[in-house]
RNA sequence: GGCUCGGUAGUUCAGUUGGUUAGAACGCCGGCCUGUCACGCCGGAGGUCGAGGGUUCAAGUCCCUUCCGAGUCGCCA
C-alpha cells in the first residue's frame, strides 16, 4: 500500500479531451475494471466526473506492470502518466479517444468485492442499495441526481437573493403544534417531563419573520413528519419555503414561476412557458377528479347524474338519489388497448378507491358492449354517449356513488392508472398548474368536525369571509397549489394578519380561546403589534429534484433516505438507547418491539 | 391498520402436474493471452431456496404462522 505523500491531482479523468494529449497528468480514483491482455494491461479509472483509461505495457515497464496487475475493481490508486491519443478509440466514453499511459502508480487502498456492481442503472434491489448508500452513491446515476440537486439549490439561492430574499435559518427544536401530521418529538433533560417537536415546516416562525419586517425570507428548510412514507413521502424531507410581505397570490406566483423557468432552463435546457395555467380547485375536481391533475393528457370526467338519476339501474340512480354523483372518463381512441380482461382489472382497481364497481361500453369496430346499457333506456344510453362525446374506438368508464369523494377519487385515479397503461405519460413533458381557490375547511370523519385543509393561518377569500362560521363547506381560502404532472410540488397562500380574522378562523376550528392562546398565543400576541398583509410558498425540493431527474421516487435524489418503515439501513437507525441516557431524560419506555435484544 | 406484489448462489433471475446431484448470466478466484474497452479462451469455488411449523414415501414447489422489502388505501394541517 503507498500514501498520497507528494502526489497532487492535475485533473479529473472524465474531463480530458485529444487536445490534452501529450501532457502529463495525475489522476485519483476508483478502478472500475481492469483488462489484463497478457502483456497490456487497461485500467478504468473513475471519479465523479467519469472514467478515462489508463494503460500498461509489459515490455517497456514491467514493474508498473507487476503492480497494475495486482488491481481488482473499486481500488482506490493514484496515477500520473502521458496523455495520448488511442490506438483504437471509442466512443463509448467521453474520453474515448486518448488514454494516460502510466509512469507512476501508487495504491491508495484495496476493496473487497462489493455486494453490487458499481455501475451505471444498477438492478440492486433498494433493500442493498441502501443498505451499502456509499456504494450506492458511487454509481454515475446516483452522482448525477445529487449534482443535479445541489445545481437546484444553488440556483434557487441565487435567484431569490437576486430578487431580494434573506435566507433565514429557523429552529430545528420547536414547539409541538396540535393540527396536522405527527410530530417527531424530542426529550428536554434539563425540562423533565417536557418535549420539543421537530418542525413540520417553518410556517409560523417565517410569518413572525415577516412580523419582524424581514419582507422577504427564503430558507431551503427541512421538516419532518411523523407519518407513513411513500414514493414520493419521506419522514425528513426538504422544503424550499418562502414568505413575502405586502404581497397577493398574483406576486407570490409570479415569483415562482419565475424561479421553476430558471431552473428548468439552466439544468433541463426546457423553456417553461408563463404564466402557468391557473384552475379553481372546483373545476380541477370537476374536469380531473383530482386537485393535482396531471395535465399532459384527456379523458376528462363529465357528469351525467342528471341523466340517470332516475334510471332502472340502481347503482347510478341510487349513487345520485343518495346525495352523490355518476362520472365518466372517455379513453377516446383506445378501446382496442383494453379487452374485457383488462377492464375486469379496472373494476379491481378502483376498488382500492372505495368505489363499489366500474361500469363501462366499449365501441370496438363498429361493435357496442357494455355492461350496463340493458337496464337503461335507448335515450339515456344516447345521452349518456352523448356527454361522453363517444365514438367508434372509446371506451367510457362510469363510476357512480353516494359520495361524491369517492367518485372523485376512483376516475382521478383511473384516469391515470389508464394513462400509465397505454404508455402515453412523456416524462420530458411538463405541464405545470396552479390549482387556486381551494376550500378552507374539510370534515375530518375521524374527529367529528371541521378541520384546516391547509393550515389555520391560512386567510379566508374576501368574499367568503362571512362564511368562516356560518358556511363551512363553502368557504374558499386565498391558497394555492403548484402541480406539475400530477405531483404536488408544494402549496401556500396568503396568511390571516388580522387579529379578529385569526380569532375567527379558531373559532371556526372549535377551539376555545384557552386552547388558541395555548398554542399558538406567540402568534397570536405578535400579530396585534403590526402584522404586514403577508403570505408565501413552500414546496417539495425533493419531488422538484425526482421530476426533474426522471426518477421514481424522491429516496433517488435523496443521500440517505428512510425506507418504507422509517428505518435507515446502513446505520440500522432507529434504536435502543441505553437506560443511562433515557434515565438522563427522565424518560421510562413501557412498550418495545419483540426484536429487542435480550436484557 | 387494510390490500396487492415480491424474497432461490455475491448480484439479477429461471426452476413445469410435488420426483435424480437446484440451474443460467454477470460477478468472484486461478491459468493463458500485446490494443482491449461488457476483452477473449480454459478451469474452479460459491446455496439453511427469508425463518418456523405442517401435509407427503418425497417440498424451492402445497398449507399455516412469522419476518423483511416495494407499491398503494387510510394517514400526510
Amino acid at each position: 500500500m503507498d500514501n498520497l505523500q507528494n502526489f497532487h491531482r492535475t485533473n479529473y479523468c472524465g474531463e480530458l479531451r485529444l487536445s490534452d494529449a501529450g501532457k502529463t497528468v495525475s489522476l485519483c480514483g476508483w478502478v472500475q475494471r481492469q483488462r489484463n491482455l497478457g502483456g497490456l494491461i487497461f485500467v478504468d479509472l473513475r471519479d465523479r466526473t467519469g472514467l478515462i483509461q489508463l494503460s500498461f505495457d509489459d515490455s517497456t515497464d514491467p514493474a508498473i506492470f507487476e503492480k497494475a496487475s495486482t488491481l481488482r475493481s473499486e481500488y482506490v490508486i493514484a496515477a500520473t502518466g502521458l496523455v495520448r491519443e488511442r490506438e483504437s478509440k471509442t466512443t463509448k466514453i467521453a474520453t474515448g479517444d486518448i488514454e494516460v499511459y502510466v509512469s507512476e502508480l501508487r495504491l491508495l487502498a484495496k476493496a473487497e468485492t462489493p455486494p453490487f456492481e458499481i455501475v451505471e442503472n444498477s438492478k440492486a434491489n433498494d433493500m442493498l442499495r441502501l443498505k451499502y448508500r456509499y456504494l450506492d452513491l458511487r454509481r454515475p446515476d446516483m452522482q448525477r441526481m445529487i449534482a443535479t440537486r445541489h445545481k437546484v439549490t444553488k440556483i434557487c439561492r441565487d435567484y431569490f437573493d437576486e430578487n431580494g430574499f434573506l435566507e433565514i435559518e429557523t429552529p430545528m427544536l420547536t414547539k409541538s403544534t396540535p393540527e396536522g401530521a405527527r410530530d417527531y418529538l424530542v426529550p428536554s433533560r434539563v425540562h423533565p417531563g417536557k418535549f420539543y417537536a421537530l418542525p413540520q415546516s417553518p410556517q409560523q416562525y417565517k410569518q413572525l419573520l415577516m412580523l419582524s419586517g424581514f419582507d422577504r425570507y427564503m430558507q431551503i428548510a427541512r421538516c419532518f413528519r411523523d407519518e407513513d412514507l411513500r414514493a414520493d413521502r419521506q419522514p425528513e424531507f426538504t422544503q424550499i419555503d418562502l414568505e413575502m410581505s405586502f404581497v397577493n397570490e398574483d406576486d407570490i406566483m409570479e415569483i415562482q414561476e419565475g424561479f421553476l423557468k430558471r431552473v428548468f432552463k439552466e439544468i433541463l435546457d426546457v423553456d417553461v412557458q408563463t404564466p402557468f395555467l391557473r384552475m379553481p380547485w372546483r373545476e380541477a375536481m370537476d374536469r380531473f377528479g383530482s386537485d393535482k391533475p396531471d395535465l399532459r393528457f384527456g379523458f376528462e370526467l363529465k357528469d351525467i347524474s342528471d341523466i340517470v338519476k332516475d334510471c332502472g339501474f340502481g347503482v347510478f340512480s341510487g349513487a345520485v338519489q343518495g346525495g352523490g354523483s355518476v362520472r365518466l372518463i372517455n379513453v377516446n381512441g383506445h378501446a382496442a388497448d383494453f379487452p374485457r380482461k383488462k377492464i375486469d382489472k379496472l373494476g379491481e382497481f378502483v376498488k382500492t378507491y372505495k368505489a363499489k364497481g366500474l361500469a363501462w361500453t366499449r365501441m370496438h369496430d363498429g361493435q357496442v358492449t357494455s355492461s350496463y346499457q340493458k337496464f337503461l333506456t335507448e335515450e339515456e344510453n344516447q345521452a349518456i354517449l352523448e356527454r361522453a362525446g363517444a365514438k367508434d374506438g372509446d371506451l367510457i368508464l362510469i363510476v357512480g356513488d353516494v359520495k361524491d369523494e369517492v367518485v372523485f377519487a376512483a376516475l382521478g385515479a383511473l384516469r391515470c392508472e389508464v394513462a400509465r397503461q397505454l404508455n402515453i405519460l412523456d416524462p420530458k413533458d411538463f405541464k405545470f398548474l396552479w390549482v387556486t381557490e381551494f376550500p378552507m375547511f374539510e370534515y375530518s370523519e375521524e374527529e367529528g368536525r371541521y378541520v384546516a385543509m391547509h393550515h389555520p393561518f391560512t386567510a379566508p377569500m374576501d368574499e367568503d369571509l362571512d362564511k368562516l362560521e356560518t358556511d363551512k363547506k363553502n368557504c374558499r381560502a386565498k391558497a394555492y397549489d403548484i402541480v406539475l404532472n400530477g405531483t404536488e410540488l408544494g402549496g401556500g397562500s396568503i396568511r390571516i394578519s388580522v387579529p379578529e380574522t385569526q380569532e375567527a378562523m379558531f373559532r371556526a376550528l372549535g377551539f376555545t380561546d384557552e386552547d388558541a392562546m395555548e398554542r399558538f398565543g406567540h402568534l397570536i400576541n405578535a400579530f396585534k403589534y403590526g402584522a404586514p398583509p403577508h403570505g408565501g410558498l413552500a414546496y417539495g425540493l425533493d419531488r422538484l429534484c425526482m421530476l426533474m431527474a426522471g426518477a421514481e421516487s424522491i429516496r433517488d435524489v435523496i443521500a440517505f433516505p428512510k425506507v418504507q418503515n422509517a428505518s435507515e439501513p446502513m446505520t440500522n437507525c432507529p434504536d435502543f438507547v441505553d437506560d443511562k441516557q433515557l434515565d438522563d431524560l427522565s424518560l421510562a419506555v413501557t412498550r418495545r418491539e419483540q426484536d429487542e435484544p435480550e436484557a
